[in-house]
DNA sequence: TCATATACTTCGAATTTTGAACTATTCAAG
DNA sequence: CTTGAATAGTTCAAAATTCGAAGTATATGA
């Protein structure tokens, strides 16, 4: 029954396998985060994964594939919380630096070891395999950071 | 710069770089089925592209990773759009089957045929590299829906 | 046949996300 | 140095999504 499903799923396109790893994968992790983390949003652990430098809020906006407005409320949620303040941009005095706290390191690097174990735990792979993985995501992840599929699409 | 940011993403561990390689297709994924869908939501998208065959509910709640009243709704929703029926399973007749209806099915075929070209065009993986990813990805998949990862986790 | 478990539905509340209008700053002309 | 257009982020109310508890119908087992 369940092979079944495995082989079906052997038939369709690896494209499509790899999507539907790819969405089970997220939609599991982002389920076992539910149960870790204290209480910050899926939205506010995102963003302080992804600060592991000071990083503008347009910049996390891209990189979220969002929209400034949610990079501004799951910010003001952070700092409420004292995980990170706002300090300006030098360099452009608009933008805002978002930077951890030390507090927010420590969430930070509680939250990554506990995500690596998680994926071990969910994907199951070994470790030459979850190398393996890692170089392809990472490639994958450069590429949409670097382009982004701009071309007309089908719309 | 960009280069920065990949070197710095090389330091971490490989289960990190895997997540953040998935959660970047992901919303790649989710955020080019925007420009593409005439006017499904985007689980409604996912409803479609998983009902390679017919399937109850509560399967798909499973597979989903989601709660039994939000498949109500998503299928409500194709139900009206005319993509799909509810037919009572005969095995058991709590259960509904969730059935393509031939509208359906030529959703599904563009939807499928999209998400690999966009597959392909987001993540720049040559043919190789991806069957190898797919093969991955699938591995993943299984063990996801296998295992449900029960342990207690940090909790 | 009765009690309990399962499959799905309903519906109102909670959460999240969005978009348009706004403030502050920068940049480029002129 | 002033002006106008663009950019970075904020505000806030509306829209969309998700959830959970209570309800209906069917199944299963004692």
């Amino acid at each position: 029954m369940s092979d079944d499903i495995s082989t079906r799923l052997g038939r369709l396109s690896p494209e499509i396998q790899a999507i539907m790893g790819v969405y089970a994968l997220y939609w599991k992790l982002e389920e076992a985060f539910d149960c870790v983390e204290t209480d910050l949003s899926h939205a506010e652990c995102h963003m302080v994964i992804k600060l592991d430098q000071p990083k503008r809020m347009g910049v996390l906006a891209t990189d979220m594939l969002t929209v400034p407005s949610t990079i501004t409320a799951t910010a003001d949620g952070l700092e409420k919380a004292g995980l990170l303040t706002r300090e300006r941009d030098p360099e452009d005095r608009r933008a805002w630096l978002l930077v951890l706290t030390e507090q927010g390191e420590e969430m930070r690097n509680m939250l990554v070891s506990v995500a690596g174990d998680l994926f071990h735990r969910a994907s199951g792979l070994d470790a030459e395999e979850t190398a393996q993985f890692a170089r392809l995501a990472r490639k994958i992840r450069d590429n949409i950071l670097k382009t982004g599929i701009p071309e007309g699409l089908t719309k």
